[in-house]
DNA sequence: TACAATGGATAGGCGTGGCCTATGACTCTT
DNA sequence: AAGAGTCATAGGCCACGCCTATCCATTGTA
């Protein structure tokens, strides 16, 4: 049994004469009866009378055919529902982002894209990369948020926006009014930096390291704003992307000098994945928008 | 989009690979690729995401696959029906007789069938018989009951049984012992006949034309009982088939000894219509069961 | 009664397309 | 490093759906 056939039965009810039926369907009268005839084979029973010059359907066709209608329909539906979810930017888009970007980067680029694009449902979830990488590999997410790069040729990433490293220091800090800082000045301060497993403690890490300091850190903590509240209380001294900078607090930034002190966004996904039109609408906002 | 096309999408999603997939639908793993790729590019969009050794369903793959799982579904739906409408002698069967046969000899034979066949949807008309080959070329009836021969080569026939005519005489005739009759005998008698338009008329009118009678006719009605009862009341003779006799009557009924003084009844059918399960069996009985 | 017109069936040939096997590219495991 | 597993690609074969031409039956008309 093949759609063609149920095409050309529908047809032949429809008009009521195997000739006319193939007109409509675009085809020659000798297929058409050709594929009725092999329909009614597999089914084993005639779906017409053939009655000389006029045709009728049988009873059995007569039950036949909203049958063959409702194959017919429910396969235009579902074409008519790929057509949908391909052209309207519809469907859900599950993105990941690292704790050390979400407060800064998305509430404005989230909104930005729920004026744009309505009909898209945006879900987040905020988590440190090792965990953003396993689920993009386990589908849960289509996107992520994080720093670049990322190791393992399974995944494909666009930078989005890079920025420099500050040091944070107390408002009353010696260095605070500095234009600029190298590391290596801050060698006796007690340092607060993030916990463990922040992709942004690596980074901080390596610009110490190419300073060749070892900093002796006193507190750890999962987000920026804490430890900016323990800078401006005077316990020590941090490390912050540039995005982080807090500008009411009591608290300086100045740029360390290091033209490796930086930090590049992007945003991540798993190669061959493919890409509805929401996902494409996210990425390019995010490349286009972000300053 | 073809049908198979689904169904490998469908076995596909099911084992979560094309060549479990491949296996399931019996063909070879690249011909299920081929096709996947095929309905793929018709739909403009991928289904599956290829993430090197594994693969999974795309939103849109997953948006699609209950609407095709819904058309196979479908499908099998009117696959089911056919077959089952094919196999037990169920549906509708719409059957026409004419008056004078009706009352006689379907009472019994639809019991009957109606015992053998609970599932057979049965419905009878009566009309006499011009009517009922209209009926039977327009298709509102399935067979009809009717005296043998019928014009035209539309239609074929089986004869069900031969019946011989009686001269219907009152108990206190002249006649009323005899064990035969000669219509001529009759020729001094009023007659009562069918009216016009039913076919036993022109039967019994043929057998009193072989027999040089010209009858008075002096009542005309639809039916035998009301022939029989007019005999009984002494307003003249009639001819009634076989079937008609009424027993009980105060009525005599007397051969006519002529052999072509017979009508024969038989069930019409449109040729090269086809037939259900249900009309076969109904036909058949009326054949067999019949005395 | 013959003839034209209409509608479906049949016959034969052609070409597309779905299927196959063989192989390649790549990943993951041992 | 080798092997197993997975999907993609390439090339060839053949079935099958399509076509045109024709036939046959029915129907309407001169």
């Amino acid at each position: 049994m093949e759609l063609h056939q149920l095409r050309y039965f529908c047809s032949v009810a429809d008009t009521g004469s195997f000739s006319r039926g193939a007109e409509q369907s675009h085809v020659s009268q000798p297929s058409l009866s050709q594929q009725i005839r092999k329909l009614e084979d597999e089914l084993g029973a005639r779906l017409f009378d053939r009655l000389g010059r006029s045709i009728r359907l049988t009873n059995l066709g007569k039950a036949f055919l909203p049958r063959a209608r409702s194959v017919l329909r429910e396969l235009e539906a579902a074409r008519g529902d790929v057509a949908e979810q391909k052209g309207s930017a519809g469907g859900a888009i599950n993105i990941g982002v690292i704790p050390t970007v979400a407060p800064y980067l998305l509430p404005a680029q989230l909104s930005a894209f729920a004026r744009a694009f309505p009909e898209a449902q945006l879900t987040v979830m905020e988590d440190i990369t090792p965990v953003l990488l396993d689920r993009l590999r386990a589908g849960t997410i289509d996107l992520a948020i994080l720093a670049l790069p990322v190791r393992g040729h399974e995944f494909e990433s666009f930078p989005i926006l890079t920025e420099r490293l500050f040091a944070a220091l107390p408002q009353k800090h010696r260095f605070a009014r500095r234009k600029s800082i190298a590391l290596k000045d801050l060698r006796s301060e007690p340092f607060l930096l993030l916990r463990d497993g922040h992709c942004f403690r690596e980074t901080a890490v390596a610009a110490c390291d190419r300073a060749r300091l070892h900093p002796q850190i006193i507190f750890e903590s999962g987000q920026f704003s804490s430890l900016i509240g323990m800078v401006v209380a005077g316990m020590g001294v941090s490390i912050v992307p540039e995005m982080a900078i807090e500008v009411k607090t009591h608290c300086r930034y100045v740029r360390i000098a290091d033209q490796q002190a930086v930090r590049t966004i992007g945003v991540v996904r798993l190669r061959g994945r493919s890409c509805t039109r929401a996902h494409e609408a996210f990425v390019s906002q995010l490349r286009d928008k972000t300053v």
